[in-house]
RNA sequence: GUGGCUAUCGUACAGCGGUUAGUACACCGGGUUGUGGUCCCGGCGAUCUGGGUUCAACUCCCAGUAGCCACCCCA
């Protein structure tokens, strides 16, 4: 039997097309999964970015920035070696002295790290609350909300045990999304400590090493029981759905601490009409959470879909794991992207408060000076003024005016210059009428009212 | 990483084995002078890349790339 020559050829030549050298003007094109955010979008991100920076000041928190180039061992030691996101998904190299480095794909770790080297546990305001804002990299196949360069907002208390940290940040994303118009819902859930979760894991083990069980599961599920036995809860397949109907669930295998912790959580959450689903199968991918767990999932698409809009947790020994004092802490991240493309789908309307509603327009050199100072004065008496003051032709002003959709245009030309006056436009009515310059600013707060 | 669908002016869509590749919106210019939007006229502007089949490919086939969707995973 031989080759397929055909297929063969045509592959050589395919490659051989491939190593043509690229056209010199071509444009060189974009990174897969890597966008352009343009003006139009970013109208949503001021939107989303304000509201979230308002709403999480006002809970006291603190902005912090990390870099977005760490050591890969930040990521291997604290997200976990085996998660898919740093065993596959984590942009690295090797720079020329020879450090590994890793794109942050995360924005915990770079937080904890932060917090131990700036030795954070003994400023004054206690707990530690920080909240970040930037980029997150991850090598994955884009989708509608999925981007290998995306942006996160991501909330942490350091410092704290107590249930009320947890529902104070459960509290604060919750009102987040309700303030933005997204429907999220809360899922829940306690995924146990060191004291008390080895012990529930074995009898997970137990549970799917029954022969009926475990005939069912996925190859997926079959590789979890032996690497990551809690991971089973949350798979998708219908079988695998099914097994674990009469699984031991987590909740009934608590001790008594973390039971307890998990109580008091879910009191405040009621107490403060927060929202949740409680959910047993919750089990979050990465490696340090411990007690409470949560995702923000989007209310309507029930099946499938990215509806994960963020996720967070306690994680009361990473600290401690990563170099530092024993630190208790909790945090979430939420995903803008997410939140953007829910609020576009609910076409939210965007209200632009800087939007300008006058146009300063002139014609003529020595009208043009007056009528920048003109302009300069009504930014400082906090007008918002529009202008274009390359443009020397009215028409071209105008139509500026006209898309820039202001109330009124002034006009500034040389007869105006001799005669000390302004022309006030209505640019609805098309109607204009001549005022003393001195009283162009009355005339402003009355029309503009 | 796996599978499915898709790829035409800036955008949204037509289209056909042989066409000057069409329309709408956007953009630029004009309908004289210091007046925008509406209207009229004109203009710019595209077949993702490479290969194959064919007398002929934007159209059919293969590959690459990108986008969307599902899975994995997650935000």
């Amino acid at each position: 039997m031989g080759r397929k020559p055909k297929t063969k050829t045509e592959r050589q030549k395919n490659e051989e097309a491939k190593n043509k050298k690229p056209n010199e003007n071509k444009m060189i094109p974009r990174l897969r999964g890597i966008r352009d955010i343009l003006p139009d979008e970013y109208r949503y991100w001021d939107l989303v970015l304000n509201k979230a920076e308002s709403m999480i000041k006002y809970y006291g928190f603190l902005r912090t920035e990390t870099p977005v180039l760490e050591n890969v061992a930040l990521y291997e030691r604290s997200t976990g070696k085996q998660t898919d996101i740093v065993s596959k998904e984590m942009y690295t190299f090797i720079d020329r002295d020879n450090e590994r480095v890793a794109l942050r794909p995360e924005a915990t770790p770079g937080l904890v790290r932060s917090y131990i080297e700036h030795g954070m546990f003994s400023l004054p305001m206690q707990p530690v609350k920080l909240y970040w804002i930037g980029n997150l990299f991850r090598r994955e196949k884009p989708q509608a909300g999925r981007y290998r360069q995306f942006s996160q907002i991501d909330l942490e208390i350091f410092g704290e045990a107590g249930a009320v940290a947890d529902a104070q940040i459960i509290l604060i994303g919750y009102n987040l999304f309700k303030e933005l118009q997204i429907d999220a819902q809360v899922q829940i859930n306690s995924i146990g400590c060191p004291n008390c979760r080895p012990e529930y894991v074995k009898k997970l083990i137990e549970y799917y090493k029954q022969r009926p069980v475990r005939n069912k599961l996925c190859p997926d599920c079959k590789k979890r029981l032996i690497k990551n036995p809690l991971r089973l809860l949350d798979c998708k397949e219908e079988s695998c759905v099914n097994a674990r109907a009469a699984a031991p669930q987590i909740i009934d295998h608590l001790c008594e601490e973390c039971r307890d912790h998990f109580v008091k959580v879910l009191e405040y959450l009621d107490e403060l009409n927060v929202v949740y689903t409680l959910n047993p199968f919750l089990v979050r991918g990465l490696d340090y959470y411990n007690r409470t767990v949560f995702e923000f999932w989007s209310e309507d698409s029930e099946q499938g879909r990215q509806d994960a809009l963020g996720g967070g947790g306690r994680y009361d020994y990473l600290v401690e794991y990563m170099g530092g004092r024993p630190t208790p802490a909790c945090g979430w991240g939420i995903g803008a992207e997410r939140m953007i493309l829910k609020i576009k789908e609910k076409n939210i309307p965007l209200v632009d408060a800087n939007q300008p509603n006058i146009f300063v327009a002139q014609l003529g050199e020595a009208s043009k000076r007056k009528a920048m100072n003109f302009f300069e004065e009504l930014r400082r008496r906090g007008y918002k003024a529009a202008q274009n003051f390359v443009k020397d032709n009215l028409k071209a002003q105008l139509e500026l005016a006209n898309k820039l959709a202001v109330k009124l245009t002034l006009i500034l030309g040389q007869k105006e210059m001799m005669d000390g006056t302004i022309l006030i436009r209505d640019m609805e009515s098309g109607m204009q009428e001549v005022f003393d310059f001195k009283k162009v600013y009355e005339e402003l707060d009355k029309r503009l009212k």
